[in-house]
DNA sequence: TTCAGTGCAAAAGATTTGCAACCCG
DNA sequence: CGGGTTGCAAATCTTTTGCACTGAA
């Protein structure tokens, strides 16, 4: 897949660098939906003298390579998920982790909704909000 | 609906103000789901010694007493919707707007979610975007 | 060699917080 | 009257931007 996301910036007349290699490689490596700081700080001990502002072009960059989504779970920082699939995400409201959701059908809702609406659809993004299995655990734990 | 606001807040121990008042009536006044922002804006000209700060922290309130949802539609600001039933949103990719959509039967869809994950749902929001109908209108015009 | 990319620092926005004066109850 | 509330300003936090230096091609 390196492979790939060499070819495509090149193809789009980026510049291949260690850093972005790392940024993609950090994101396709991980099921967490990590904040630009979530992967700075993973990447710290690798690239010392890498900075945020760094993670935050390179980012930009893969959006618009669509090579990553954006993830607007309702914290006050974006996470972002290197699998460019379309499906549902679930945050647990307890310990703030995001998983996928997959497996899921919606295309009968999505249908409903283009079939209603006089906008013209483009994208989605569906979030659910509840408690993982962890913190029920420990919920229960506690009393 | 005033009169429900109030006795609501008082409930609470929260003091009934002319600022909240407004913020509370601006809300229910609109269908734009404003961000904070826009809220202050529009009263400046009733109460034109109202500070940003005011808003924020009626907003919190509100949100503690389930008067409005937050919506997460992934510009840099948060927007609020006095309706807290259960519907999608969706943005124009275009000029920002914001709309409900009502109508659409998601049952199915969170049954299958809530039967596959092992999360406790507790929420959800539905976001969809695409381009409404009056820049459609502008496009074409254009070309 | 050359120009895009990096890294630093400063800037820009959104939201929060501290605090003295104010006003609802 | 008293404690919660307001409004201002400053602080905080995320993300963006400007710019000199660096390094990929």
């Amino acid at each position: 897949m390196d492979i790939c996301v060499t070819s495509l910036l090149r193809d789009k007349g980026f510049k291949v660098t260690p850093q972005r290699l790392a940024i993609y490689n950090a994101l396709v490596a991980t099921k967490a939906h990590p904040s630009a700081e979530m992967i700075y700080n993973e990447l710290q001990p690798v690239y010392p003298t890498m900075s945020l502002a760094t993670v935050y072009k390179t980012i930009e960059i893969l959006k618009t390579l669509k090579l990553v989504q954006v993830l607007n779970v309702g914290e006050d920082s974006f996470r972002y998920d290197a699998d460019t699939t379309n499906h549902p995400h679930i945050r647990c409201m307890c310990c703030g982790r995001v998983d996928d959701l997959h497996g899921v059908d919606s295309t009968e809702f999505t249908d409903q909704v283009a079939a209603t609406t006089k906008y013209t659809i483009q994208g989605q993004q569906f979030y659910f909000y509840g408690v993982c299995p962890k913190c029920q655990a420990a919920a229960s734990a506690a009393s």
